[in-house]
DNA sequence: CGGTAGGTTGACCACCTTCAAGGACCGTGG
DNA sequence: CCACGGTCCTTGAAGGTGGTCAACCTACCG
């Protein structure tokens, strides 16, 4: 389930991604302290679920997940959708439990990064502390947009933002800014999205008629950035 | 607008509520370096507002607030609402300014804790170090809550789990476990809940025809809190 | 006392959901 | 190779929840 690592932190290539940048070479060293170990997830299986204990941060270096909470009457909400470089894990810093799931959604691996370790050696690495900080604040910042789309947005908008989110993240990535494969179902981005899944369904269909993308299954092409852009924010449009 | 400050964090009787707890002498004295001043904000008046420069985070002393973003086309969120002893501002770290606005909905104050400081003083005192990270863990923690009413729930729903979760709060800070004066119009409620204003006023009638609630414009009185409660997740009940 | 912001209530309607049926793809096993 | 089952997806028709629009009311404040 994990094993030794093979590739330090600073030798990483989603470095960029997931680590500060500009660090002395003895904070380098440190941060190579970090990564205690990788763990293989299989598509299908959660990395951490609801309850479990808390103690580490992971960092996805390869596959994709999503992060899903329940809610005791059994509705579940999906709350984020993740790919490599991003972390992991922080919804279970305030009681030492996780409080959702995460779930691989294609084969992945991660980099275990203990908790209590981070702690000490972001007391030492100002730039570590200060990451870590910012991490944790974009979080932040990232759900108060989904609120936005979840409390003021049409279902058109809400799956236009979503490609146009996706297509953006894998394009910094190094991935095409207009192919993208779904790695989850037309459910879990329904749920993700506030939405029933024959709504999203609809609106792909409705875009592709529209001829802003084209949809097979889980490959979407997108023909028509800008009118999709169009859609999720009136630029200097209608108020 | 900023003045010297009168009580120090060690005698403040919110310390529980923002601050860690089990200090050591030496530790509570550096904590007491954390607060700069206060600074008392009017009602209507906002603490910050999206794009100004983040440099401190704020502790509630008294009053109330909102926070909301703003899309480029005019729509906007509220985030939430925040009362004494909540820390805001968290949304500023990640890129040196401000995502939000943060206005008081009540004459209010508020300890400005400048984030150097706090970051200086967090790399010598663990137990800071360990408070601010799960300050931030609760707030995201608290927003997939939120996601998981925008996506999920219906009006009734949200506006029950909106009262429970207020007087909640309101009570661990010692005020009635029945009683609530909304310091927010329904507007802002309607804004926060996904629901527009009539929405919401008509679930407000509602509830009372139903006997659960008085209201009598901002005062509301919650008469079967059980009721409400089985209305927002049935307990054991109906999947 | 009049103006204004905030709140309530009603009628109608739109968007999304619900329910249902059919179809495409994938892995497995014959 | 094809048949088979299962999951996922698409599309249609009908219905409901909450939105929209409008009128009226209340409280508050100069």
């Amino acid at each position: 389930m994990s094993h030794p690592i093979n590739v330090a932190c600073s030798n990483c290539n989603l470095r960029e991604l997931c680590m500060p940048v500009g660090l002395k070479p003895e904070e380098l060293q440190r941060i190579d302290e970090l990564v205690a170990t990788r763990r293989k997830v299989k598509r299908g299986t959660t990395l951490f679920r609801n309850g479990e204990r808390f103690d580490a941060l992971y960092a996805i270096r390869t596959g994709f997940f999503k992060t899903c909470i329940t809610a005791e009457d059994g509705r579940d909400q999906v709350t984020g959708f993740q790919m490599a470089g991003e972390i992991i894990g922080l919804d279970g810093i305030v009681n030492d439990h996780h409080t959702c799931d995460a779930v691989a959604l294609e084969d992945a691996e991660v980099c275990v990064m203990p908790f209590d370790k981070i702690s000490e050696i972001s007391r030492d690495v100002a730039s570590l502390q200060h990451h870590l900080h910012r991490i944790m604040s974009r979080e932040i910042v990232r759900e108060h947009g989904v609120m936005l789309l979840l409390g003021t947005m049409h279902a058109e908008e809400r799956v236009a933002a979503f490609l146009l989110n996706l297509v953006q993240r894998l394009h910094t990535r190094g991935f095409s800014r207009s192919e993208v494969v779904l790695r989850m179902t037309r459910e879990e981005i329904g749920n993700y999205l506030g939405l029933k899944l024959e709504t999203v369904s609809r609106t792909f269909s409705k875009f592709a008629e529209m001829g802003m993308i084209t949809v097979r299954h889980r490959h979407v092409r997108i023909l028509d950035v800008d009118a999709l852009k169009r859609l999720v924010g009136p630029p200097g449009g209608a108020a």
